[in-house]
RNA sequence: GGCGAUGUAGCUCAGUUGGUGAGAGCGGGCGUUUCAUACGCGCUAGGUCAGUGGUUCGACUCCACUCAUCGCCA
């Protein structure tokens, strides 16, 4: 299995680089963002080699479910769809995809496109009028066998009843392409990522394929058979058909002469032009088959080029738990990006999930990345340096770098090598990979800080050995300011404005990729702005981390068992016997107790709990207790509770007691019982 | 059932064609600096490399079997 080398895709002058279609059946979710999030990070990165880029994105809009959606609300089809369609461009907006088309198939443009590939494929004798008679699955929007449904007659996915239909149905040839496809396989070992899939796809081929169902007459909602209208051309063959009607590669003109859409058109391989296009759709794992087996084949019927490669990515679970739409557990984006912002989401969602495997989209996860990665580690980076050292030393200037110490020689070589491994990680759809080599250098860029010291040579060097070393730190952050703009590209915008450069200006042909050290011009006057990754709130955090999904996703409702009582009064939820039986209570005898300096609420108790030793435990109930008045006396303590430190002191204990707005009172016991006993 | 994967430190994962004492990040623990967004830096994981049995001078890395998890099978 090869990987492309880093310079291909500069010579490759055009790459085609495609989302799945997206079925408006639902809102758009946090999976969307991240197929679509992804695409456009590779879209940015070649670009950046100077490949001319085309990216697109869109919705599929036909089938029956939709059709039935819309009968349910009493509106058309279009209607319906020209609603739920606009959610979906919005979020990717939101997400910062700079998409270069979006397209819909309900266009007129994807229509005719669709017709055009069925005439060609008739053309080339692959469609034959045949009747099919099987189990059809409204929700899944397919076929099942017989014994792959489950029991009661229902789709094995959705558990949905399935519908046993026979009708006059048109047939591609997909037989007569299995020994095609499977050649095709052989001489493109890259076609299909992660090679896992494709060990899966090879096998369904070589399993033997049967002719394909490729219209309906059971619906209407969907684009019609040219030349009998009582048919409508199946979901998957028009949903397919929209990577090619982007680029209006089918379109004649009146006398049905090609067009003049020539150019886009040249986005699609030819076999004159596989070394200058690149042609990746990106899809998720469960239409890969789609992608992988039918397409290549409708596109050898009709005599075009299969693409280059299909990327299969997995599937993103929420806190652990699948999404689904029953359990109602889907992460919305968009309360995520007002929160955090778009780039922080972009950034965890590229790098916390290995592209092609599933993921799991962690709230926890989230906010550490950002506090950890994007605060800590790269915003404090910029901020130690430009807001802070930088104007004392320069009064805000690009200082000019004098000789090189072997510290410097060493972070240079640092930033080649990860520059290098950062290109080769996002060639190979490892977004993640390129992440971690990029943090690399955000790490050695502080140490470096910290081993140079330049606070303190604003005091002893400040003339020669001060430049040199903040001039270092601002050229590596100059290169993290192009490394992680595929990934973080308003933000990157943001840290360039506050090193005084220019914007990212892509050009066709111009490898803007870091490669020389030393393109800061010293003189240029920086620009501090506010922390790139300002701390979060606690508010903030808490709203993100306080049970998002629990308070999204009740359990699924059961019609048959009574639910049990998950909280009592005060909110808590109930726990189980086991669970109490965890916490150690003991009978405690004060033996010494002072208040702690300095705090108002604490006092220092030395509690005697059958132990060799007695325990330190701070209690705050200074403002009831004088700690003369506790000294001998019996009390409860949880004996098993993980030491703390309060005040500096450290706490191994806790002492129960009763609290409400007037005071409080500790739950002494009355009766001579042995310190050390359990309580319970 | 058939086929294919995966199982490495608390968590997420790296470990090229078998060979110096098995690694990273995060979390935890300890220490330290003070320019900074209480941030950075340093040290710290003694992990039966799922288990068993083989091949080999030598295996996390090859083979067989077992267990567990997952994927594909129109």
């Amino acid at each position: 299995m090869s990987t492309p080398s880093p310079s291909s895709a500069a010579d490759a002058r055009r790459y085609y680089i495609t989302t799945p279609i997206y079925y408006v059946n639902d809102r758009p979710h946090v999976g969307h963002a991240y197929s679509t999030v992804a695409v456009d990070v590779m879209h940015r990165f070649q670009e950046l080699k100077g490949a001319r880029v085309h990216f697109l994105t869109g919705t599929d809009e036909h089938g029956q479910k939709i059709e039935r959606r819309a009968q349910e609300e009493g509106i058309d089809g279009q209607a319906f769809t020209d609603r739920m369609a606009p959610p979906f461009r919005q979020l990717f907006d939101t997400m910062n995809c700079g998409y270069d088309d979006f397209i819909r198939t309900t266009e007129p443009r994807h229509k005719r496109q669709v017709q055009a590939l069925w005439k060609r494929l008739e053309e080339s004798g692959d469609i034959y009028l045949g009747e099919y008679e099987g189990w059809y699955s409204v929700s899944s929007e397919t076929f099942f066998t017989e014994k792959e449904l489950l029991e009661g007659n229902l789709d094995p996915i959705t558990r949905k009843p399935v519908e046993r239909v026979r009708e006059k149905s048109y047939f591609f040839k997909l037989s007569k392409y299995g020994p095609k496809l499977l050649e095709w396989f052989e001489s493109h070992p890259d076609f299909v990522q992660p090679s896992t899939r494709f060990n899966e796809v090879k096998r369904f081929v070589e399993g033997g394929l049967h002719d394909l169902s490729i219209s309906r007459t059971s619906f209407r909602w969907g684009i019609g058979v040219p030349n009998d209208p009582q048919h409508v051309v199946y979901v998957w063959l028009d949903a397919l058909t929209n990577y090619l009607s982007a680029l209006g590669l089918l379109e004649t003109g009146p006398a049905g002469a090609p067009s003049g859409q020539t150019d886009l058109a040249h986005f699609w391989p030819t076999k004159g032009t596989l070394s200058t296009t690149r042609a990746v759709h990106v899809v998720g794992k469960d239409i890969l088959r789609f992608h992988a087996v039918y397409w290549p084949a409708f596109l050898m019927a009709a005599g075009l080029q299969p693409p280059h490669q299909i990327w299969a990515h997995g599937w993103l679970t929420a806190d652990g738990v699948k999404m689904s739409k029953s359990l109602k557990n889907f992460v919305s984006p968009l309360p995520l990006v007002d929160a955090l912002g778009t780039d922080p989401l972009r950034y965890y969602l590229m790098r916390d999930v290995a592209f092609g495997q599933d993921g799991d989209f962690s709230h926890a996860n989230l906010v550490a990345r950002y506090t950890g990665d994007l605060g800590n580690g790269l915003g404090n980076l910029l901020n130690r340096v430009v807001q802070s050292i930088l104007p004392k030393a320069t009064e805000g200037r690009i200082p000019t770098p004098g000789p090189s110490t072997s510290l410097e020689d060493s972070l240079v070589t640092l930033a080649q090598r990860v520059s290098q491994d950062t290109a080769t990680h996002y060639h190979a759809f490892a977004p993640h990979r390129a992440l971690e080599s990029i943090w690399e250098l955000v790490s050695a860029a502080n140490k470096y800080v910290d081993q140079t010291e330049p606070w303190a040579l604003l005091k002893s060097d400040p003339n020669h050995r001060l430049p040199t070393v903040l001039y270092t730190v601002l050229e590596s952050l100059r290169w993290l300011s192009v490394l992680l703009s595929p990934v973080l590209p308003s933000k990157c915008q943001d840290l360039r404005k506050q090193l005084g450069l220019p914007p990212l200006a892509v050009r066709q042909g111009l490898d803007l990729w870091p490669q020389a050290w030393g393109a800061l011009i010293p003189g240029t006057m920086t620009q501090p702005g506010t922390p790139l990754f300002p701390r979060l709130p606690e508010a903030v955090q808490d709203q993100l981390l306080g049970a998002p999904i629990a308070a999204q996703a009740p359990p699924p409702p059961d019609n048959h068992t009574k639910k049990p009582q998950t909280h009592n009064s005060n909110g808590k939820p109930m726990i189980e016997f086991d669970d109490f039986t965890k916490v150690d209570l003991r009978l405690g005898k004060v033996l010494q107790a002072e208040a702690v300096p300095k705090s108002t609420k604490l006092l220092k108790l030395q509690v005697d709990i059958g132990e060799p030793q007695p325990r330190q435990i701070l209690a705050g109930i200074r403002t009831t207790y004088a700690p003369e008045d506790l000294i001998g006396k019996k009390l409860v303590v949880v004996a098993n509770l993980k030491p703390r430190k309060l005040m500096g002191l450290e706490s191994q204990g806790m002492v129960l007691a009763a609290s409400d707005d007037d005071g409080l009172s500790a739950l002494f016991v009355d009766k001579d019982i042995t310190p050390g006993v359990s309580v319970g």
